[in-house]
Parts: C-alpha cells; structure tokens; sequence
DNA sequence: ACTAATGGACCAACCGGTTGGTATGTTGAG
DNA sequence: CTCAACATACCAACCGGTTGGTCCATTAGT
C-alpha cells in the first residue's frame, strides 16, 4: 500500500522548476536535469517518456504550488473578499525581491517557447495559469457585490489581468536584471484595482 | 556612396525577426535562420560572428522598428499628448489580433530564455525595451502637467507599466492560442490609463 | 515457510541526428 | 590585384532517446 511516489520521479519534477526558470525549456539539457536531481538518465526515461512530459508534469506540479501557497496565506483568512484580493496583490508585489529565477513564474516562462511547437506543453502551461486566476475570480465576484461596485469588465477579466501584469513584470525584472521595475509595475496593478473599488490610494508608509 | 547594407545581412535579420518570434531563440537553429533568409551557413558566420551577435542585431532592429511603427502612426499628430497617449494605447490594443507570432514581441520572447544565460543578449532586450518605453515618458509627464494630474507614481514607471501590461498579454494570448484575453487585459490598461488621468470610461460603440 | 516468478525502479553504455561553428574556396566589383 | 561577399564541405560536441540489463520488493504456488 501507501504507492508513495518514486523519489526519482519527484526530484526530477523539482529540478525541471528550478532549471528551466533559470535557462528556459530549451536550454535545458535532459542530463541538466539529470544531474540536478541526481538520478541517471535511465531513470528520466523510466518515468517520462520525453522531455515534454517532464514540462507537462512540472507545469501540473506548478499549479498545486501556487494554489497550496497563495490559499494558504494569512490574507485568506480576511472577512472582507475585498481584503483577500488586496492583501493577494501586496503579497504578490512584496514576493518580487531576490534573484530572480526564485520569483518568476515557470509556465509563464515555458508558454513564450512552447505556444507554437510543443501544443501539449502550451495546453499545460494554460491550464496553470487559468487555474491559478479561477481561484480569483469568486472573491472579485463577490467583492464587487459587497461593496457595490459596477464598471464595463468581468472578474474573469480582471483575475486574467493580475496575471498578465504580474507576467509582464517578470519579463521587465528579467531584462533589467533588477525586480524594482516589477514592483513598480505591481504597484500600478495595486493603484487600478484599488480605483476599480472606489479607495483612496495608498498610504506611503 | 550609399554602402546599402548587404542584403544577406538584412535578411537573416529579417528572418530572426520572425522565426524566433514563433519558436523562440533556443530552438531556432543558425541552419533555420538561413533557410529561412535563403543564404548559406557561409554568408551567416561571414556577417555574424555568433548566433546570439544576430540576436543582438535583430533586437536593435525591432527597436528601430518600432520606433518608427509607433512614431509615425496618425495618432502622433494629435495636439494634446493625453490624446497621443490613448491612441497609442488604443492601437496596440487594436494590434491584437490574427496570428500569434505576427503580434508578439521578439524582445520579450528572447529575454525569457536570456536573462540568465546569454548576458550581452540580455542588454539588448534591456535597451530595445527601455528604448521603446523612453519615447513614452514626454507625453506622459506633459499630459500629467496639461491636465493637472498628480499623485504617487512617476511617468516613468507608468510608461514601462504599459509595455508590462502588453507583454503580460502575449503570455495570455500564446498560453490561450487566442489573443482575446490579450485584448480583454489592454482593455484593463486604457481604463488605467483614463482613470489616472480622471477620464470617464470609453463608450462602448 | 520456502521458493520461483513477476514487475517496477533504476542504471551505464550507446546511437543516429543535429548543433553551432570552421576551413577553404569562389566570385565579382572597384 | 584586392577585398568584401558569399558558397561548399566539413567537424567535434552535444542532443533526445534507446538498449539491455541489474536490483529488489511483492506475491503466488507448493
């Protein structure tokens, strides 16, 4: 009983998160991954059957993160649904700090390479990150009722915006190779859904 | 004299511009880029020295590119730069649309897979990208001043807030195979952008 | 309880094709 | 004659993937 995933299989899914945020799909040898998780290559193919699969898998992995992470966060526990998507993106902004291959998004940054040759990886990557948004899109709904709010968009909209903003900072911190302009960018996101809900801005501590 | 610049030179720029653009860097191969341009391996290492120097040649192109696409649009003759601004924005929302790869931005697409990696390609984007956002920043701060406009950001980080935004919404497109939710988020950006600037939302037609 | 068969996990060596890059030649304009 | 602009042929390294096999835990037969 208790199957208990062959380490192999998990450390290889963990080594494609690290190395392809740092190098890209591409870039990223079969023995790169090998040799970061430590297992040979007749054990990569044992569980995959070609690299793509690992990308599938790692980008599945990616979105089991990202939900265990943002709907375990102390903001969840807010009452106001309003409170739970601003403390979501001042978390969020305040995650954009350190190197960063640790705060970039791995399907995001797999999806520019894979949309037009790999279609089962850009099938992956997609269903990630609207995975990740759907879990946005009640509190908006909600928020938007509670608090009264009317205006020419839909939630689904503005939870796939988030996203996009927050892609778009990774692509300025990576080219800069320095996160301010993505906190930047963050804070302009925090302003507009703020405006969206009719609050002040702001305060500057 | 006119040296007119040799015309294999022109076309593997050319075609970088587009098969990277669709595949990536990475996976676009020196053999792909002179098939694509239709000359030889020979012509290609005659003009550069590696495969990343005509990356770093076609990322100054895209910027002279653009610069002129977006410079000489009907909406830079507009006298109030408010008016400039919202036209840009409302042509590259307009811009989103038909094939992926004709849409999105080799810049971004090539720092995703560069920024650790390939350092000097990496500045290129940097520049392309900064370059681009510069052009924004005058009409920016005169529209603030114009219209009276203050608050907690400056023109600079707004200008690069946009090029984010746009960036983020290739990710969507490509991840969806469909650039409406690209549309949808440029739709968030314009209603940033009028609300800043204490606009009433665009009229739907 | 002992054993033989089964099958998943894993490994080292290897394979053919592709890669970025080079060496050497050819051509045509000034 | 010279020199830039190409073209042809080639190479060593690396690529994703395959091969034939070992190790070992579980299970079925007796």
């Amino acid at each position: 009983m208790a199957p208990r995933q062959s380490p192999a299989k998990e450390k290889l899914i963990g080594a494609a998160v690290k190395v392809v945020r740092e190098k890209g799909f591409n870039a990223t040898s079969v023995d790169d991954l090998c040799r970061e998780a430590g297992v040979t290559k007749g054990a990569f193919f044992h569980h995959f059957p070609t690299k793509v699969d690992l990308g599938i898998a790692a980008a599945e992995a990616w979105k089991l993160h990202a939900n265990e992470l943002f709907g375990g966060a102390p903001y969840m526990a807010a009452e106001d649904p309003l409170d739970r998507i601003l403390g979501y993106l001042d978390f969020r902004r305040d995650m954009l700090d350190g190197p960063i291959g640790e705060f970039t998004c791995l399907v995001g940054t797999m999806v520019q390479e894979a949309y037009d040759t790999l279609p089962a990886l850009r099938v992956a990557c997609h269903d990630s990150i609207w995975g990740h948004a759907l879990t946005l899109i009640d509190d908006i709904e909600a928020a938007r009722k509670r608090h009264g709010v009317t205006g020419d968009w839909t939630a689904e909209s503005l939870a796939l915006h988030t996203q996009a903003v927050l892609q778009g900072s990774f692509i300025l911190a990576k080219a800069a190779d320095d996160p301010q302009a993505a906190r930047d960018t963050a804070d302009h996101l925090i302003r507009y859904v703020r405006m969206l809900f009719n609050l002040a801005p702001e305060t500057k501590e």
